[in-house]
DNA sequence: CCATTTTTATACCAATCGGTATAAAAAAAC
DNA sequence: GTTTTTTTATACCGATTGGTATAAAAATGG
C-alpha cells in the first residue's frame, strides 16, 4: 500500500474542505468569507492558505466533496438495484431516502452551485454543467438499455425522459427547501416514478 | 387622473430599482456591491442613499420588480385565454413564450432568490415563498373550477399537480440556464402541457 | 425671482474583505 | 536527539465593503 498512516497536512485539507462544505452550499460563494471557513475550522487563515491557494480552491474541493458524497450515494443505489427499470427507479427513490438529508445541508448541492455559478464563477459552473450532464447520460443509458433489453418501450424518448426527471428532482428539491413543504419534493418523485413506470407500458 | 407628472425622486427611485433589478437577479444579493450599482445608475451612493434606507431596501423593491413583470406577463396570458383549460395551458405556453428572455435576464428571479435567500436572507425567502404560493394557489383554484365546470377529471389532485407543474417549469429553467441547453426548459413545458391535457382524460 | 425644501455629489468612516510575510511550532528525516 | 522541512499562528497589507455627514445643486412653492 501506498500510505497508511495520513499526513497531518491531509487530515487538516479534508477537515478544510468538509467543514467548507456544507457553508458554501448554505451561504453561497460569494456570501461565504475565509473568516467563516476560520470559524468552522478552528483553524487560522495561516493554515487554510497553506493548504489550498486562495479561496476560490477551497470553494472547488467542497464542491467536488459534495458532488462526491451525492455520486457515492447514488452509485450504491444503483448497485443494489436489480433489473434496469429498478435502476431507473433507484433515482427518485434515492431521493425519497436522503431528501430531507439534502435539504438540512442546504439544498441540492448542483442546484444551489448551478443558480450562483451561472453568471459569476465559470469554473463551478462548469462543474456543475458536467454533473447534470453525467447525470443524464446515466439515465439516457439505462433507458437504451432497458429498450434493447425490450423491456422498456421503444418509443421512449431516452433523452427528453432524462432531462424531465432532473427537472422534476431539481425542481421539486429546490421548492421543498424554500418553502418548507415536503410536498413538493414527494410529488415531483412520485411524478418521476409515474413516469419511468409508464416506460413499459405501450403508447 | 393623481399625478400625470412625478417628481425627480420617483423617477430615478425606478431608475434604480430597474437598473438593479437584473443585476441582482444575476449576481445574487451578497454577490452585488453598492458600487456595482453606481455602476449601472450612473448615479452616486448619495442618490441611491437618499432613495433608499440601505442595501437591503434596494434588493426588496428590486426583486418585487422582477415579480411584478412576470406576474404581469402572466396576468395578460390567463387573461387572454379562453376555457378553464386554456387558462391552465396559459402557463407552460407563457414560459414557451418568454423563456428566453428569462435566461438572458439571468433566470427565474423567483428560483434565483429562493436558493440564495433560503438560508441567509429571511425577507427575501418570505417573498420568494409568498409568490410561489400565489401561483400554487391560482393552478389549484384553476383545477378546482375546472372539476366544478366537469371538464376535468374529478380524481385530478389539485394540490399534487400544481406542485409538479411549478416544479417542471422551475426545474427546467434552471437547468437550461446553467447548460445553455433549451431542450431542458422545452421538454419540461412538454411535460406540463402533457400533464394537463391528462386532466380532462379519465383516469 | 427669491426662499425653502428636496435631491444629488463629494469626501470620508470603521469594518471587513481576500491575501501574504514571517515567525513559531510541530512533524519528519537523519 | 538534532537538524531539516513542513505546517500553523500572528500580524499585517491594500482594497473594498456598506454606510453617513455635509455641502452643492436642483427642483419646488410662494
Amino acid at each position: 500500500m501506498k500510505s497508511t498512516s495520513h499526513p497531518r497536512s491531509e487530515r487538516t485539507r479534508q477537515l478544510i474542505i468538509e467543514s467548507a462544505a456544507p457553508i458554501f452550499n448554505k451561504k453561497g460563494y460569494a456570501g461565504t468569507s475565509m473568516s467563516d471557513l476560520t470559524t468552522a475550522t478552528g483553524l487560522t487563515k495561516g493554515s487554510i492558505y497553506g493548504n489550498f491557494k486562495d479561496k476560490d480552491d477551497v470553494a472547488v474541493h467542497a464542491f467536488q466533496h459534495n458532488i462526491d458524497l451525492i455520486f457515492d450515494f447514488f452509485s450504491k443505489e444503483l448497485q443494489a438495484a436489480g433489473s434496469t427499470r429498478d435502476k431507473l427507479l433507484a433515482y427518485p427513490r434515492g431521493f425519497r431516502k436522503i431528501y430531507r438529508m439534502i435539504l438540512s445541508y442546504g439544498g441540492c448541492p448542483i442546484l444551489n452551485t448551478a443558480v450562483e455559478a451561472d453568471d459569476t464563477h465559470a469554473v463551478l459552473r462548469k462543474m456543475a454543467v458536467d454533473v447534470l450532464g453525467k447525470w443524464k447520460k446515466s439515465i439516457i443509458s439505462l433507458i437504451s438499455g432497458g429498450i434493447e433489453e425490450g423491456v422498456i418501450d421503444p418509443a421512449t424518448n431516452a433523452q427528453k425522459s432524462a432531462e424531465i426527471l432532473i427537472a422534476l428532482m431539481e425542481g421539486g428539491s429546490v421548492l421543498s427547501k424554500v418553502t418548507g413543504e415536503e410536498s413538493y419534493m414527494l410529488n415531483a418523485i412520485d411524478m418521476a416514478e409515474e413516469k419511468i413506470n409508464d416506460m413499459q407500458r405501450a403508447t
